[in-house]
RNA sequence: GCCGCGGUGGCGGAAUUGGCAGACGCGCUGGACUUAGAAUCCAGUCUUGAGAAAGGUGGGAGUUCGACUCUCCCCCGCGGCACCA
């Protein structure tokens, strides 16, 4: 049998016309089972790189069916958003058509690699019936106050005209055009994520099945610190100055203040001192070099002092309050204690400066030649209080505490947590995205669309092409509206929502993506969710995945589902590479998939795209290698042919014991396949044992073996390849007098009696070097084992006349002779 | 700088409650079949060595009867974060 297009295109054909793989999500009869593979942006068709993704997950969804799962296994089309807008101002065409275009192609592919998709179940951002309920999810966060407006700086490329996402910010360069990328302030919707910073991170406990590494991004994401906000009172300050630490034993070594520029308290700071226009010179350099984001590299510390002094209330020290470039101001107070001697970054700032130094902790194990006298740098860890008055003595930890405790009686500082996590920027002034629902009135001021008004259609515009204002803000007829409250005249917001809103609830809407009365059916969502298992790349691990765990937090608070963990198991794939680089049209190294499945059949691509490697790490493609998947497969499917015209020879016998022999293959690679499958979807090692169970079939086949036997073993291997070789396998199901599809047939079983072994080959070590083989009955005592291993000629000339020490036995395994 | 992941033949990679390193595949070498090629089949393929044998999983130490696997130190590569107080 020959494997050629035509069987890929029967059974695709099969399929479809047979809705193998619809599911009817009313009508659960079997454990469910969520399969899901992160949407694309239909920004450009697909080549191998990206398949690896959508072949995993169909595998995964193909093996769970045959486990017996009801599986449900959608697609859909992540359609708005900056990527599918640059490459149609690329192609100089709307970016509805050039998505459409490109969903039509998409789909076309995934259809010729054989992808068990429910194409009813199929959703795209961009359409009205669907960022319809964006708009409502947006709705709901402003109802409960988690949707608000602040002016915020924002990244901004002045060759694009355009803010940016963080994510298409590189290296503080424009993803684009590689233009440095500079902050500007504008007037921003949020999405107050912060609010669920504490759960976001606790709940992270609960994603056993996630891996550990997405879970660590997110938490140093998250990044919570806990310590003290110190007040500092300033002599000319009607409020003292609160300064958050994490190092609140280091306080007595506290022997200056340092502020960002944009601290409030600047301004009453420096009004009175001798040097203010130097100062605010400092200042607006500052700032300039702030707007570039380069700064990490050659950043060097700056600062100027501002005349003033604060008290340290620990050690009633005046200390110098100092305008200080490396102080943030999104964190905590925007303002800091100094602490040179335990703090590498004061410590280079106050050596610049000639601040004083005072050592307070004291390393513990240190040699004393180690302990800072030449205070050569800043010691960070912890250790033993030092100069610190009362509290001389005790460890860091108790230290911490104590001060606590005596600052907050005192009322000079309070325990605070802070976090890293910022709320969430959502505006674009793009056109391409789901418009804002909400109006202005000159009367009732910020007004929410009103839900019978959705959806507030995405207009049709001539010029979407960035100006740095929304294009939606040329369309005059799109402004204009009434205030749904006072019916005079308001004015629509322009912008368009962030894309990664429209996927923060996407895996929702699957359920019921038809539905126009409500974004989902809670009963049906409660029935089908959490997804069971996801799949995507790790770039998504903080954003997407971060923001689907709010917006599913945020929806179980509403009562709007019942679950809030949107994934239970999360499958992070690794890149394909190709020529040292990640396979890329920009990089130029790109497969076709087209060409591959053309010359060799979609089964062959799927093959080699399992075999390659561990599918969560990255792998290289080349292009011999494939023709090792192409020539297993054909070597596979001769063995139909000669099954077909196998001629038993019973004068022969059971040469050799094949039947036993190609029986025990049989179960130990069902047994194996599955455990690998079970696992952490180990496909490699999975088909490389199916590989060796054919290579087992050829031998016993020419040392005779019963034909019954035989069709056993054919059967199982095309079974076992069906999740990973879907076309091959259905035709040789077929052909071995099956009817229907192979999918719903269920996974071969293990008969354990096959798997234990009452004899084999163990390995004799002297020494722990492996010198000899021999095979034994397993169920033989040490003593008989150590007997038999000893009279063996080439272990008696080893060992000689030195007598053995120590024996050890591992069953079935090694004895190993200590002499 | 901090955090994480990784380092095994010519190549992709197997093997970890410590127990025969290199499964499976690619490539390569030799042979069979063939007018010839393709395809297929057989044999070989970690290194040194004719062989016996010895060495070998980034480097160095250690624990152990036994270490790719565990502990400590170091080197290299990749990814994330990057002045978060």
């Amino acid at each position: 049998m020959e494997y050629t297009k035509k069987i890929d295109q029967k059974w695709q054909e099969f399929w479809q016309a047979n809705n193998t793989f619809k599911v009817c999500v009313k009508n659960i009869k079997k454990p469910k089972y969520y399969c899901l593979v992160m949407f694309p942006y239909p920004s450009s068709e697909l080549h191998v790189g990206h398949g690896r993704n959508y072949i995993i997950g169909d595998a995964v969804a193909r093996y769970k069916r045959m486990r017996g799962y009801y599986v449900l296994n959608p697609m859909g089309w992540d359609a708005f958003g900056l990527p599918a807008e640059n490459q149609a101002i690329k192609h100089n065409i709307h970016p509805r058509a050039w998505t459409l275009k490109n969903i039509k192609r998409i789909t076309q592919q995934l259809k010729s690699w054989g992808i068990s998709y429910d194409w009813e179940k199929e959703i795209a951002t961009c359409f009205p019936q669907y960022y319809r309920w964006t708009q409502w999810l947006f709705l709901e966060l402003y109802k409960k106050g988690l949707a608000y407006k602040k002016e915020a700086p924002v990244n901004w490329c002045e060759s694009c005209k355009t803010v940016l996402a963080n994510e298409q910010v590189i290296e503080g360069k424009c993803e684009r055009c590689s233009n440095q990328v500079s902050q500007r302030n504008l007037k921003q919707w949020f999405f107050k994520i912060t609010d669920y910073a504490q759960r976001l991170l606790d709940d992270l406990d609960k994603l056993k099945e996630w891996p550990q590494r997405v879970k660590l991004m997110q938490k140093n994401w998250i990044g919570k610190s806990v310590g003290v906000t110190i007040k500092f009172s300033v002599k000319n300050l009607d409020k003292p100055l609160n300064c958050f630490t994490t190092r609140v034993d280091t306080i007595f070594g506290a022997t200056f203040l340092a502020l960002n520029y944009q601290h409030p308290a600047v301004i009453k700071l420096i009004d009175d001192s001798d040097n203010k226009q130097e100062i605010l010179k400092f200042i607006s350099q500052t700032k300039k070099e702030e707007a570039s984001l380069l700064r990490s590299q050659d950043f060097e510390k700056k600062g100027m002092f501002t005349g003033e002094f604060a008290i340290n209330p620990m050690t009633g020290a005046k200390i110098p309050i100092w305008i200080a470039n490396y102080i943030l101001s999104g964190y905590g107070t925007g303002a800091i204690m100094s602490v040179p001697a335990h703090d590498k970054r004061d410590f280079e700032f106050a050596k610049k400066y000639q601040l004083p130094i005072t050592e307070v902790i004291k390393e513990p194990k240190a040699k004393d030649q180690k302990i800072k006298a030449n205070k050569e740098e800043a010691y960070e860890g912890e250790g033993n209080l030092v100069n610190s008055g009362d509290f001389n003595g005790l460890a860091s930890n108790e230290a911490k505490e104590k001060i606590a405790d005596f600052m907050e009686q005192e009322n000079i500082g309070a325990r605070e947590t802070n976090f890293r996590l910022k709320d969430w920027l959502v505006s674009r002034q793009r056109y391409w995205g789901a418009p804002i629902p909400i109006l202005y009135c000159k009367e009732c001021g910020e007004v929410p669309v009103e839900d019978k008004d959705l959806p507030v259609l995405l207009p049709e515009v001539d010029r979407f092409l960035p100006t740095g204002k929304s294009p939606l803000a040329e369309d005059k007829d799109f402004i204009q509206t009434k205030c749904p409250r006072c019916n005079r005249p308001a004015e629509r917001e322009t912008d368009t929502m962030d894309t990664f809103v429209d996927s923060s609830w996407y895996y929702l809407r699957y359920i019921s993506p038809g539905q126009a009365s409500a974004p989902f059916v809670k009963e049906d969502v409660d029935n089908w969710l959490p997804v069971d298992q996801y799949i995507g790349g790790v770039e998504h691990a903080i954003l997407h995945l971060m923001y689907s765990r709010f917006i599913t937090k945020f929806l179980a608070d509403q009562k709007k589902i019942s679950f809030d963990e949107p994934f239970v198991k999360l499958f992070t794939q690794g890149m394909i590479i190709k020529d040292g680089a990640k396979m890329s049209k920009s990089k130029g190294n790109v497969v076709a998939p087209d060409y591959i499945i053309e010359k060799y059949g979609a089964d062959t691509m799927r093959l080699y795209i399992l075999f390659m490697g561990p599918p969560q790490k990255e792998a290289i493609w080349q292009d011999e290698a494939l023709q090792g998947s192409r020539r297993f497969l054909q070597r596979a499917l001769r063995l139909v042919d000669k099954l077909k015209n196998f001629k038993e020879d019973k004068n022969q016998g059971d040469k050799a014991g094949q039947k036993e022999l190609l029986l025990r293959k049989i179960h130990s690679t069902i047994s194996e396949v599955t455990g690998d499958l079970e696992g952490d979807f180990q496909f490699n090692t999975a088909i490389s044992r199916i590989m060796e169970l054919v290579n087992q079939i050829y031998k016993s086949i020419q040392q005779g073996v019963e034909k019954e036997i035989f069709a056993q073993a054919v059967d199982t291997v095309f079974l076992l390849l069906s999740p990973f070789t879907p076309h091959i396998s259905e035709e040789v199901n077929s052909l071995l007098g099956h009817k229907g599809t192979v999918f719903n047939r269920s996974w071969p079983k293990v008969d354990p009696k096959m798997l234990k072994k009452d004899e084999g080959e163990i390995a004799i070590l002297i020494n722990g070097k492996v010198k000899d083989k021999m095979v034994i009955d397993f169920s033989l005592s040490k003593e008989e084992v150590k007997t038999k291993a000893l009279a063996q000629i080439k272990v008696k000339k080893i060992i000689a006349d030195k007598s053995p020490k120590k024996i050890i036995y591992v069953k079935g395994k090694i004895i190993n002779i200590v002499i």
